[in-house]
DNA sequence: AGGGGCGTTCTGCTAGGAGCAGAACGGCAT
DNA sequence: ATGCCGTTCTGCTCCTAGCAGAACGCCCCT
């Protein structure tokens, strides 16, 4: 029964977990700790490491300066978690590393039920 | 003198601008309104055009409610934008339409000026 | 001229999360 | 044991996501 009501279902990945995972893979391989590019970038540690996890929304000012302090730019940064996007759906969504909280910051979830539109329009 | 002290340049065009005009190019292409797209997204249509124009950070969730409703997938779309980011950023970054704002929302002002430790990275 | 569709923008509001500091914890080396 | 590294918890403030309602400007009708 409980297939009924599971539309709280997030097919595709999320935009932030996409971006986290590729800000954490540019970061490891550069080889830098996250209190290096925390530093660069201005931000603190743990909220860097949120966002890696894909935890927090982070602000497109924040956006620019991970990227910033990771020394790639938004362009490439973006083709990058468009790869990673693909490589989560394709990978069941939550693989590689071994978390799995499907996703958490629901923002406000006063508005979208979200998808039921896309339904109706694939 | 004042561009000494103009270090309040953002030299690369923001996520949240690339975004929304993205979003507006593919709504434009398939001849919807912005009601059609909101209503299918479930949100409110101030809203929508309100991330069109760059003005707000939509979350995680709103994003594919917005790309789900254009029929769009998020890996796509993210290729797009990349494609408006270098776009952007070749025609002076504040051409195409015809507004001026050099964009608003700066999050949480606390943390980082950013760009600072790109600068170093570079 | 009047009206209607479309987008923008203003006001106002609530609730929730961005983003920080501080500290404590669990690996994994050494 | 000690130290580095990342994670996670608590707790805090201020901001803004996101809505409703309405008004405004435009352009196209006729």
């Amino acid at each position: 029964m409980a297939e009924i009501l599971d539309f709280k279902r997030t097919p595709e990945p999320l935009w932030r977990e996409a971006l986290g995972r590729k800000l954490r893979e540019t970061r490891e391989e550069r080889g830098d700790r996250l209190v290096d590019v925390a530093d660069r970038a201005g931000i603190s540690v743990q909220y860097l490491s949120e966002i890696e996890r894909g935890r927090k929304e982070p602000s497109s000012e924040m956006i620019a300066a991970v990227a910033g302090a990771l020394g790639v730019d938004l362009a490439d940064l973006l083709i990058g978690i468009a790869g990673q996007v693909r490589n989560l759906r394709a990978s069941g969504h939550l693989r590689t590393g071994s978390q799995f909280h499907t996703s958490r910051p629901t923002g406000r979830p006063s508005g979208p039920v979200a998808m039921v539109g896309a339904l109706m329009a694939a």
